[in-house]
DNA sequence: ATGGTAGCCCTGCTA
């Protein structure tokens, strides 16, 4: 089974780009992220001739998470749900749904903006509920893979400039904690598992030719279970996506990742 | 040096 997940910055404006790159690459399962519609307006008809169904939470405008699939798309389940505290799911950030017998789970994880705001505040505890719902809703030995923008960089290496970014958002201590847990639970980096090297950086800022000069940073992530990460045999981040000249429209600020797992 | 760009719609907000 060949898995991606790629944060596509609209689906809408990047249904072209999407659709041109999933026929190259042909992947089984993609995770999306930021796809920016209402379940309502998902464009399942394009995704269909290319052989996809698609699971899709998403309120509109802003988040937005699909899964789409080849291979069987059964239990789709939307959002973390509220939690015993009354804390609740801001929305579009949450699709799981089973494929080919992996629970594939599609998140994008609040950004936090600045350290110290109520945005932070309000993505470790999205970080911290998502944790729980692991727990509580999931099995560390079952066949699970957890994709999307966690939009936190794990290691030093994985950003360009670990000097210029100390303390900020997406490498605070605090943020690296909350996904250590999520690594504590029982799973695997897909990725470095075969790119131990640093760099490998899945965003570039749009701004000031970030990604002509590679300042970037490595916040998307593939996170599979023990029994999901021994089928894994090769890993690839494509940064070709990324660039504008390689398919039709203007490229995403993220790039995808390619996890293969033998059947 | 608080810049720079892209996408959304409430031409400001979010990233």
């Amino acid at each position: 089974m060949r898995l991606a997940t790629w944060n596509v910055n609209s689906l809408k404006a990047r249904l072209d780009r999407v659709l041109q790159w999933i026929a190259a690459v042909e992947p089984d399962v993609v995770c999306m992220q930021e796809t920016k519609l209402t379940d309502s307006a998902v464009p399942a008809l394009a995704f269909r001739e290319l052989g996809y169904e698609v699971a899709h939470h998403g309120l509109g405008q802003w988040n937005g998470v699909a899964i789409a699939s080849r291979v069987g798309l059964e239990a789709v389940t939307g959002g973390l749900g509220p939690a015993p505290d009354g804390w609740t799911d801001d929305g579009g950030r949450l699709v799981a749904a089973t494929c080919a017998g992996v629970r594939v789970v599609s998140i994008y994880v609040p950004n936090g903006r600045e350290v110290g705001t109520e945005f932070y505040a309000a993505k470790l505890a999205w970080l911290d509920r998502l944790e729980r719902w692991l727990r509580e809703s999931c099995d560390p030995q079952s066949q699970l893979a957890l994709c999307g923008d966690f939009n936190v960089a794990p290691e030093d290496r994985d950003v360009w400039d670990a000097a210029a970014v100390h303390g900020a958002t997406h490498v605070s201590p605090a943020e690296r904690e909350a996904v250590a847990r999520l690594r504590a639970w029982g799973l695997v980096d897909a990725v470095r598992r075969f790119h131990p090297e640093a760099g490998l950086y899945t965003w570039w800022d749009y701004r000031a030719g970030n990604f002509h000069k590679n300042i970037g940073m490595r916040i998307d992530h593939v996170y599979v279970t023990k029994p999901l990460a021994a089928r894994a045999v090769a890993a690839e981040r494509d940064r070709e996506a990324r660039k504008p000249s390689t398919y039709p429209g203007a490229p995403s600020d993220h790039a995808p990742l390619v996890v293969d797992f033998r059947d």
